[in-house]
DNA sequence: AATTATGTATAAGAATCTTATGTATATTTG
DNA sequence: CAAATATACATAAGATTCTTATACATAATT
């Protein structure tokens, strides 16, 4: 990421609500995915995603897929069935974070 | 903190927000007002803590004032002018990172 | 022909936080 | 009244996450 601080945390989260969505993606699609929807506030490192895709596939998260297309390599990866329960877990505590972030810097709604 | 990785990077914006806030406030009243605010999700632990509020004092964002309240020290801390400024700066980031964070977990509705 | 885009990968270092520990006084509870 | 909890600040070792830089390779564009 290219971006404040607050994005730290955060990449894991990301990616899993994207595969959750997409069925199945591969790391380069990932960083242009977030580019687009974000309109290219939030950019995705190299050096972030991939530690970070292999860490998940590590845990147990993820699962890997390897296609050849257009005689270039692509991993693509998805949640495994216990990355999808997690999915849920880290979607519920985003949900968590944004309102305390909100309470803490907008008093004065209520939420 | 006590919690999850989201809120890895997010700690100074707190901090800023809550001097801007209510003028002044020391290390262990800022834990209190987190906790209080979030109902006890978010506690700040005083080894993330006070590092955070040496740096920011280091940067110039922060100014320090000690006093001694029943024989017990305590550090209040403010905004400098620098440090009022950087605080917008800093919400600004905050609102823009969740807005991002909800388009790339809730793509249907529109922001 | 050179640059940009596509595609994955790692390694050194920076930044932030967790966990544990230390010191000290005041207040509450059993 | 002794013990536990609350108040108040501090640091150090280690973990985690990310930045920055580098590396390799093919395809497409300028």
């Amino acid at each position: 990421m290219k971006n404040s601080q607050l994005y730290k945390g955060s990449l894991n989260t990301i990616i899993m609500k994207l595969l959750e969505e997409n069925g199945k993606m591969y790391g380069y699609e990932i960083t242009q995915k977030v580019k687009a929807i974000t309109q290219g506030e939030l950019v995705i490192t190299e050096g972030a995603l991939y530690p970070a895709l292999h860490k998940l596939e590590a845990e147990g998260i993820l699962d890997v897929e390897i296609e050849k297309v257009d005689n270039r390599l692509r991993k693509y990866y998805k949640l495994t069935e216990k990355g999808t329960t997690e999915t849920v877990n880290r979607l519920s505590e985003l949900e968590d974070f944004i309102r305390n972030m909100q309470s803490l810097v907008n008093p004065k709604l209520e939420f």
